[in-house]
DNA sequence: CAGGTAATATTACCATAGTAGTAAATCTGT
DNA sequence: ACAGATTTACTACTATGGTAATATTACCTG
């Protein structure tokens, strides 16, 4: 499954999600989940639905007179595709310098790093 | 400092590292340095530093004939931007949702384990 | 001085993300 | 049946990243 690679914008992005999440959509369910964080016309969730469908991301079958449309990429694959272009992009591909980066850079709660701590040591049962 | 901010292309920024790297360096410096990785010809990447430079985020000085460029953003503030902006797409702004997308998505060897730990608990400390 | 070389300046092109207006088709309630 | 609403189709435009060829200018060397 590679996902056609090349870079996703933030829209597309968005409404990958937002689909993962609701699968079979219509134009006016993206639209409106979409609404509070973007104003964004009809009309331009239409299109980029469309768009998106023309390179394969989502595709859609008819209900009536509307659209459902559907993700055709996996949320896995896309996490994984854009997380690691983001370590490439922050540190060179070293997955320890990007955290480092994310810790340094952000208010991290004490809570977080906790739930962090626990994480790693999942992982390293894991690796085992 | 609000640097010019998102969207930084892949070559920007591959370019600001070469920069934060070696300030005051030429066109054809730059462009020696990318050789290796990206195979573009000289006048590509004069013209990009043009484009970046017109963005705000490099300058240059004359030194006989040629330029020498500098960057105008600083690293860490392109690493944050860069960084909470993967946050925010890859788990709507959960730090650690972010760096469990990371953890499974990619093969993390026993060493890397044991430095995010390190780092972890580096931030623990510091938080006290 | 001539000719090569190295540097910048100008111009151009393509792809794609994002945005949306307008048109056409279709449904729906009164 | 007609008005309004809903929905897709078509078209278009802007911005930007990336890429590079060509043109011009300036310098250096024999």
């Amino acid at each position: 499954m590679q996902l056609p690679s090349h870079r996703l914008g933030d829209l597309q992005l968005r409404i990958l999600q937002s689909l993962w999440d609701r699968p079979d959509s219509s134009v006016a369910e993206v639209h409106t989940e979409l609404k509070p964080e973007r104003d964004l016309a009809y009309t331009t969730v239409a299109t980029m639905l469309r768009k998106m469908e023309a390179r394969g991301l989502v595709t859609h079958r008819e209900a009536g007179r509307s659209f459902l449309y559907r993700a055709l990429v996996a949320a896995e694959d896309v996490s994984r595709s854009v997380g690691n272009h983001l370590v490439d992009q922050l540190s060179s591909g070293s997955l320890t310098e990007a955290v480092s980066h994310l810790l340094t850079s952000r208010e991290v709660s004490r809570d977080e790093l906790d739930q962090l701590e626990k994480l790693i040591k999942e992982a390293k049962r894991r690796a085992q």
